[in-house]
DNA sequence: GAGTGTCG
DNA sequence: CCCG
């Protein structure tokens, strides 16, 4: 960790961390875009709302979560899945916004992960206590592509493991405008977020907004 | 199948 | 708050 001195200008900016072989946090790295990126989410949860989604145990998530793109993460009794449409409503989810799709490939790429087709865009919407136990995004097909994850608004620490549960964890805050990107050897990290802490942001007010990008299939599944 | 949660 |  480097100490941060007020000599220094915008010294946590576009800094690149290596946090695994192949996981990465840029800090800073969509701060320009941050108004953009929140004015699309903004479209896609007009179309298809938060809602908290209960798990196959039948335990309410207290994140609420949304999806655009060919596919979105649902949870219920049955499990967890993809599917195409938005179980509120049966229509398909919203398009995946060019913005979205552009960043994200745009960090997958500088992560060292071409070709990034992402069909899945889950948008998670965390408020004060909302947490996310520690698990491994392992139910899409294509464990290839990587998993590229943006934060905006309130802050959180992260917990980032390893390839089993019971093994150790690091802790590290996502700011907004970080990302996080990690793929290759480190795809099936368990990784969580602590308890939000409460507080006021300017562009996001009481919530943090997670979004993160996932492949399904090894085709071309943009849209 | 469910620990992306809850409890001690 | 952290761990299991």
């Amino acid at each position: 960790m480097q100490q941060q001195s007020d000599f220094f200008l915008s010294t946590d900016q576009d800094e690149q961390l290596a946090i695994g072989p192949g996981a990465f946090c840029f800090k800073g790295a969509i701060i320009q875009d941050g108004v953009e990126i929140i004015r699309a989410v903004n479209d896609v949860v007009a179309k298809a709302e938060f809602r908290h989604l209960i798990t196959p145990g039948g335990r309410r998530m207290s994140v609420a979560m949304s999806n655009c793109g060919r596919q979105g993460w649902v949870s219920d009794h049955a499990g967890y899945r993809y599917q195409t449409t938005d179980p509120l409503t049966g229509n398909a989810w919203p398009v995946m916004p060019r913005i979205l799709l552009a960043t994200a490939q745009s960090l997958a790429a500088r992560a060292g992960f071409g070709n990034f087709n992402p069909d899945v865009c889950l948008i998670n919407r965390y408020r004060a206590g909302d947490r996310m136990g520690l698990h491994q995004d392992r139910d899409e097909g294509n464990v290839t592509a990587p998993i590229v994850s943006l934060s905006l608004g309130l802050p959180a620490t992260f917990i980032w493991g390893g390839l089993q549960r019971s093994g150790p964890t690091q802790r590290f805050i996502l700011e907004h405008g970080d990302a996080v990107v990690w793929g290759g050897e480190d795809r099936l990290r368990f990784h969580g977020v602590a308890p939000l802490k409460a507080g006021e942001h300017p562009l996001t007010k009481d919530c943090r907004i997670n979004i993160t990008f996932r492949q399904t299939g090894s085709l071309d599944t943009c849209r």
